[in-house]
This record gives C-alpha cells, sequence and structure tokens, in this order.
DNA sequence: TCTCGGTATGTGGTCAGACCATAGTAGATC
DNA sequence: GATCTACTATGGTCTGACCACATACCGAGA
C-alpha cells in the first residue's frame, strides 16, 4: 500500500524545483508571471509537454493560476491558495476510503477550537475588527430565509474559516479550509429532505450567533467550548444518519 | 492573490471525477490497477495527453503510483500516501512565503500534543504494543553513533508518525507527516556545523526516551508535555538562528 | 486629431502520432 | 525440462500542429 522506491527522476522535476527555488530566494512572489511554457522548455532543455506536467502539479497545488490570452492576467501566474492542494488530496484519499469522514471531522474540531482559545484580539486590533464585522456580515446573510441551501454552506463555511483566521495561524487556517472542502459533498449528500433543513438551520443560526459573541467578547474558552459542541452537534444530528 | 472564478472546465476533469466516483462507489479499491491511458483516453474521448494530466495529478497526491512494463506492479495502480500530497502543497506555500515555518511548528506541536492526550493503548492492545515495540526499535537505532545525520533524521521522523498514529486518527497522522515533511529542508540546512549537531543528538535522544516512556505507560499528560517541550526545544535551539 | 474596429501576436489548451525503455509473457531452442 | 529470445503492452517523452482567447497595435473613418 506505500512504495518510496527511488523512482526514476520525472523530466518535469527540474522545472518544479527550479521554481521552487526562485520561490525561496524571492526572484519570484505571488502575483508574478511565470515565463511562457515554450521559454521555460527551451531554457530546461525538455518538451513543452513535461513543462505543462510541473503547470498542472503547480495549479492543482494552488500555487499558479493559468490563463490563456496576454496581458498581465494572462499566463502561468503565481497565487496562493494553500487549502486547494490539501483538500484535493483530503478528498480523493477520503473517496478510496484510507481517511474517513469521522477522523476529519475530529480534526476539525481539534483546530478550530485550539484558534478559538488562540484567538488575541489584541493583537492586531483593526484587523480583528474587520473580521468580526466580516463574520457578523455573513450571519447576517445566513439570516436571510431566501438564501438557498448551497449559499448557506458556503457562507457557513466562510463564517468559521475567517474566525480561525483570528489566531493568526495561516497553515492552521488552510487546513481548517481544507478540511471542510474536502468533506463538502458529503454533507450536502447528507441533508436530503428540505424539511429537516428548515429544522436544523435555525439552530445552526443560533449557535453561530452564541460563538461569534463570545469571540468578539474574548471568551476564549466559551468560544472554543462552542465550536466544538456546534461541530459536534451538527455532524451527530445530520449527517451522521446516511452515513 | 485569490482566484476561485468559473474556471472553463479542463479536459482532465471528466477522468479525475469518474476515478473520484469509482473510488467513492467502492468498485476501485487501494492495489487496483487502472485501465490503460490509452485505453481511459478512448473512454472519454479525449486524448492520452489529457488522460495523463489526470495522472500527474492523482500521482502527486500519493493517489497512484505509475510503473512501465506490465504486469500487476506496472501501470497505474491505486496507492494510498495521503501525506504525499498535503506536503507537496505544503512546501510549496512555504516556499512562496505565505506560510511560515514558525506556524509549520505550532501546528506539528498541537497536533501532536492532541495524539499523544488522545491515545488509548487499549483500544487496540495487540496493535499498540506492535508500534511501541517498533517506536522503541528506532530510537535504539538512534542511539547508534554511527548512524549518519539523514538517517537520524529520518528515524526521528518515523519516531514521531509512529506515536502519532497510537491515537487512531489516520487525518492527524497525515497532516503531522506532512508537516514534518514540508520543513525537512529548513531543519536539514539549519544545523550546518558537526560539534552543534554532536551537541543537539544527546539531548533529542534523552527527550525522546522520556517520551516513549510515558506514553507506554499511559502518562497522556506527560507525554503530551513533553513532547511540546522537545519540539519547541529543537526548533528554538537549533533550527531558529538560521532563519 | 481622435475614435473605432479589425488584425497581428502571443498565451495556454488540446490533440495526434511517433519513438523509447521497461517488464512481463509466450514461444522457440537446446 | 530449462533456457533464451522475440513479442507485447505499459508508461515516459518528444514533436509539431491547431484552437480559443485576450491584449496590443495600427489603419480607416469621423
Amino acid at each position: 500500500m506505500n512504495e518510496q522506491l527511488p523512482a526514476p527522476a520525472k523530466a518535469y522535476q527540474p522545472v518544479l524545483d527550479s521554481i521552487e527555488a526562485e520561490l525561496r530566494a524571492g526572484r519570484l512572489r505571488v502575483g508574478d508571471q511565470l515565463p511562457g511554457e515554450r521559454a521555460l522548455a527551451e531554457q530546461h532543455g525538455i518538451s513543452r509537454a513535461s513543462v505543462r506536467d510541473a503547470m498542472r502539479i503547480l495549479e492543482v497545488m494552488g500555487v499558479v493560476r493559468s490563463g490563456t490570452g496576454s496581458g498581465p492576467t494572462a499566463g502561468n501566474v503565481l497565487i496562493s491558495r494553500p487549502a486547494a492542494g490539501i483538500s484535493t488530496a483530503l478528498r480523493m484519499h477520503v473517496a478510496s476510503a484510507q481517511l474517513s469522514v469521522e477522523e476529519i471531522v475530529q480534526t476539525r474540531i481539534l483546530l478550530e477550537s485550539w484558534a478559538a482559545e488562540a484567538t488575541d484580539l489584541e493583537a492586531h486590533p483593526e484587523r480583528s475588527r474587520a473580521v468580526l464585522d466580516e463574520a457578523a456580515g455573513l450571519l447576517e446573510a445566513m439570516e436571510d430565509p431566501a438564501t438557498p441551501r448551497g449559499d448557506f454552506h458556503d457562507l457557513d463555511a466562510r463564517f468559521h474559516v475567517l474566525l480561525t483566521s483570528l489566531a493568526g495561524n495561516a497553515v492552521i487556517e488552510a487546513m481548517m479550509e481544507s478540511l471542510r472542502l474536502s468533506i463538502r459533498d458529503y454533507v450536502a449528500e447528507s441533508i436530503t429532505s428540505e424539511a429537516d433543513w428548515d429544522r436544523v438551520v435555525s439552530t445552526l443560526r443560533a449557535q453561530h450567533r452564541e460563538i461569534l459573541a463570545s469571540v468578539a467578547e474574548g471568551r476564549r474558552s466559551d468560544a472554543a467550548r462552542l465550536v466544538a459542541e456546534h461541530i459536534v452537534w451538527f455532524h451527530d444530528r445530520v449527517a451522521k444518519p446516511t452515513r
């Protein structure tokens, strides 16, 4: 089930290595445009096909965005979406039954409750305030009965990621988002009845309000507890039955 | 810095989707061989080049292993290395300065100390015993002064991953391993002087022994504390100076 | 002179077809 | 029966072509 033997060096590896080195050295930065694929191919003495392999990898890792046409927005542009690659990996391994949804949820509880405990609003007062305001805005949008289920889930996800971001650890924030994305379909599929959904959503709203209030008031341990309870409640009550 | 616009459907996507669906349905399992690339190309009505894009993605995600030749070990075979994809993603984003080594270390402390607290040896007595024995074997190998630095780091990594596995959460185990792999080079480069290394390694050995003992004896909170201190000590004392 | 619109150029996206090294397998040879 | 040799199918790589797209350029018209 596990292999990590020599592996005979892929042709695209030098491209990845050189880009990684340029990034580390600071000669390439987020927002920059990579050289054209044809140019990279010539530079490394490989075919364009192999260069494209490297680009594909960087793309799924959330490191570059490819666009056709010309101009600054076209070409292979360096971006930063750490959660993209992580969530794809998690997703595939959940699909292959090597990771379970229960483990994902458990991990999410760990990360989110830690983030709640580690949140220090005074560290970056103005940024924290902006984040809290944005979170409040999300909750408001979620109050609207006209909000479709899919949109509600997206808002919900953004709410949790926002709160996690207050802890100031981008790694944990990215992992949080990844965990959520990786089981997104499972959650969506688990609630089939609209009646069930209506019954659930009002509780979610109340829990969200409580969580936001405790975070905003600096009641860290309350926030951590409420977040953990919130996640447990949702997955016990809603997601589990169909799994 | 962030884009999540429509994105005009890649040609390889249907291949990924169908493989993911087959995995979820249980019609494909780890160890199975995927159809040949030429066959998949015909099935989906796309070129072999696009099929290879999908394979490349699955490969870096740690979901398939590609091998030339024929027979059961050749072709695109389903494997399971969840840490492969996650660590690559983390690595690239650390390189692009979007994630910091400090955050990686902080996350590792969180996951490992949680695992120590969550370890329940009685849940799977025989498996736990085997894991502890293997961990003890690793420590023994690390006692040998003849062990090269690189090997020591590998043994060290396996030791930590093994202990984490006792908590029984494969997601956290995979993340732990990924975090370690992602900053492997930084750690290796940070200790340049052999004299420094000799001074450090004996402390590491002692800490490892203490950690293993506390885990084996079920002193969970001790284990959690020692692990956290161990990681903090190493990165404060050794890795930080050069960063 | 200014504006509009068509065109040239360069980008990634995809395809078709070819050749290679590899690793089993089946057949021929001894 | 054992050994060696083609044969076959696999992924790995390359070449060269065409497409859709988006900008930049430039000439025709107002």
